[in-house]
DNA sequence: TGACCTTATGCTGATATGCGCATATAGTAT
DNA sequence: ATACTATATGCGCATATCAGCATAAGGTCA
């Protein structure tokens, strides 16, 4: 792997690396969610979810539709949800190894 | 899933979300390596290098191991390789809709 | 048209990230 | 102890990211 081809899979990655991004795509799982419903995700201004929503499009993540005066975004590869079950998968295995440390002393 | 959920997420994604750490993992992926032959994946500063091993350390995706003078680097949770193939598969399915777009025009 | 609702964008300041250079630390070897 | 190799850390600078506020832009409805 080159590092342009780094670079892609790094920008989709950072595309991702934001709780409120990952707040998020966890909605969209199960379909798609108007602006105004992701807006009660977390308690940030309007205009910040609106940020995060376009960096998700620019990255290709998510795509969206207007209907009347409300937009309609979704996961346009779900395949992200994975990465999530990884990063979990990390974690896990982080916190067991850490209890081991502990238990060794 | 709340917010200090999707953040733990996060931080997993975003230690992963720089193109010289996605050569680290890379590189480790077909077993451990020292830093003397990671130092060769980019022409960045060896002290660079070394900070970004460091921040793949702090996240539990890497763990090391000293033997003489040098240290090793291996990956503790391969599962990682994973995410890169869904950011590959974003940017594939981006790019055949990007086309599809063109043609419409 | 004007009032209203929903979403996006310009601006600015605060904080985080990434970089290279110099230097510290850890280990080896003479 | 000295010299040397490998890796990590302190520092300062440049740039990127994120937040809120104000406001624009797109759409509805009377």
């Amino acid at each position: 792997m080159n590092y342009q081809q780094a670079k892609i899979r790094a920008d989709i990655l950072k595309a991702l690396a934001h709780p409120v991004r990952v707040l998020i795509v966890n909605a969209l799982a199960d379909g798609e969610r108007c602006v105004c419903v992701l807006n009660e995700l977390a308690a940030i201004d309007q205009s910040n979810i609106s940020r995060h929503l376009a960096s998700l499009k620019r990255a290709g993540i998510v795509s969206d539709r207007r209907d009347g005066m409300k937009v309609y975004y979704r996961l346009e590869t779900p395949c992200i949800l994975k990465a999530f079950e990884c990063a979990v998968e990390v974690v896990r295995a982080d916190t067991k190894r850490r209890n081991k440390d502990l238990k060794a002393v």
